[in-house]
DNA sequence: TCCGTCATTATGTATAGACATAATACCGTC
DNA sequence: GACGGTATTATGTCTATACATAATGACGGA
C-alpha cells in the first residue's frame, strides 16, 4: 500500500533500480504519481526531493525530473568530538596539553586562516589517549579575539575541541583528509618510527566571517575514518 | 520579515548562536514558534527538521527539541566518479587496465564482501591517469553474478568505476578512508617509492543484498579529500 | 535568422486542519 | 516507595488548496 512519503520513495527508488525510469530520462510529474500512488502531491514532492538531495534524481523547475544520469554519491560524515570517538570503541579517553603559547602563524597557516602573515595566535599542541595510548596528535591555532569575555582555559581538563564545540559551536568550516609521512616530531609523539604514514585531518573553522581555529589531527595507522552510502 | 521556512531556520540558527537557547535546553514548541513567527507549524516544522538533520537540534516526540549539547558535526562527501573528478581540476582523464582476470578472492576480502573464502570474482587492477600521470591505483573485485545478461566489458573504454555507475548504480555500500604505506608494487604503478604514505579508500557496494564489488584505492601524496561543514 | 517577450508549466513553498505515533508524566495500585 | 497502566502532549506526517518562481518554448518583431 502508498501510504508514506518513505512508501512513495522507495517505489520511485525501486523504478530507477529496475530501469523502468532510464538515466537520464525525465519521470512522470508530481502530480501524475500522486494521481498514481493515491497520495497528496505534498507526499510525492517530499519523497523526491529527499531523493534528488541523495543525488539519485535532478530536479528543476519547468524542465521536471529526471533520473541523474551519473549519480555522484553522496556519503554523510559524522565528526565526533575525540573524547566521544574513543570513548564509543570502548576506550578511556584522556588528552595532555604540550604545548600553549601565543605565537606567530607560519604563513602557509595564515594563509588558510585569512589573517595577516605573523600575527600571534594562540598555539596549542595536544596528545589524544585512548586506553592510554597515543590516538591522535593534534596542532592548533586559536583566535583569542573571538572567545566570549576573553578567557580561554588552559585545557587540561577540558581538550580545546570540546571546549570550542560547546562555547564557539554552530560554525561554519572546511575539512580536507590526506594522508602524509610523520614528521620525527610527530611519530616521537605518536610513538611511531618518522617517516611512517599518518592519517591527516586539516580542519577550518569560521563563525560569522571571523577565523576561530585551524587544526591539524594526525592519526597512525590503522586508524580509520568509516561512513554508509 | 518571517516569510519562508530559510528565514525561519535562519532565526533559529541565530538564537541557538547567541545562546539565547542554550545547549541542551528545550526549545519553545512548534505551534509557539509558528505563533511567534507567524507562520504555520509545518513551516517552523521544516526549519527545525532542517537543523536537526544537521546535528544542531535533537527532536523526541512527546518531550520536544532541544539544542544539541555536543552538536555532531555532519558533513556531506560528494564521491564522483574518477573521471569526473579529474576533470574538474582541468587535466585530462585516462585509465589503463593492468590485469582483469577471474581469480580467488583472499580471505580478507571475502569477509568484507560476505562471500565463501576462496570464491572466484572477477579480478581488476585499474591504473587512473590525470594528465597522464599517475593519479590512482585501483584493486577491484567484482561479482560477475549479478551483472545484467552476464556480460562484463573489458573496461578498456570505460573504467570499471564508471561503468558500475551507470549500470549497478543506485546501491548501497560503505566507504573507509585510512592512510597506509606503499607496498613495493603499489609504489611502482603511482610512481612513488615503497613505504610512500598512500591515502586509501576502501569502498563496498551492495545491491539488494547481493555483494557488487570491493574496491581498494590508492591515491598518492598530494591528494586531499575535502568538504564543506 | 536572430533575438527579445511572454505565456506556460513543473517544481517550490505556504497554509489550515487533521490524524498518527511515540514517549513522557501522572496516577492509582500494591 | 516501587510498579504498571493510561492520559497527555510534542513531533511526524498527510491532505487539499493556493500562490510563487524559474525556466522553457513559442511567438512575433526587427
Amino acid at each position: 500500500m502508498m501510504t508514506g512519503w518513505e512508501d512513495v520513495r522507495a517505489e520511485v527508488l525501486r523504478r530507477i533500480r529496475a530501469r523502468d525510469w532510464a538515466p537520464g530520462a525525465v519521470i512522470p510529474g508530481e502530480e501524475t504519481l500522486a494521481v498514481e500512488f493515491g497520495v497528496a502531491r505534498a507526499t510525492v514532492n517530499r519523497a523526491l526531493r529527499d531523493l534528488a538531495e541523495a543525488g539519485l534524481l535532478e530536479r528543476r523547475r519547468k524542465a521536471g525530473t529526471r533520473v541523474a544520469l551519473l549519480p555522484v554519491r553522496r556519503a554523510t560524515l559524522d565528526i565526533p568530538v575525540i573524547r566521544q570517538e574513543v570513548e564509543a570503541r570502548g576506550e578511556s579517553y584522556g588528552h595532555r596539553v604540550l604545548a600553549r603559547r601565543m605565537e606567530a602563524v607560519p604563513l602557509a597557516v595564515a594563509v588558510r586562516m585569512g589573517v595577516a602573515a605573523g600575527t600571534a595566535l594562540l598555539f596549542l599542541e595536544t596528545l589524544h589517549l585512548a586506553g592510554g595510548r597515543p590516538f591522535a596528535h593534534e596542532v592548533r591555532w586559536l583566535n583569542p579575539v573571538v572567545v566570549p569575555g576573553g578567557v580561554i582555559p588552559d585545557f587540561d581538563r577540558v581538550s580545546a575541541n570540546e571546549w570550542l564545540v560547546q562555547n564557539i559551536a554552530y560554525t561554519t568550516g572546511d575539512i580536507a583528509f590526506s594522508a602524509e609521512a610523520a614528521s620525527g616530531e610527530e611519530a616521537a609523539a605518536l610513538g611511531l618510527c618518522a617517516g611512517d604514514p599518518v592519517f591527516v585531518t586539516e580542519r577550518m573553522t569560521w563563525a560569522a566571517e571571523a577565523p576561530i581555529t585551524f587544526v591539524r589531527l594526525l592519526h597512525g595507522p590503522g586508524y580509520r575514518l568509516r561512513t554508509m552510502l
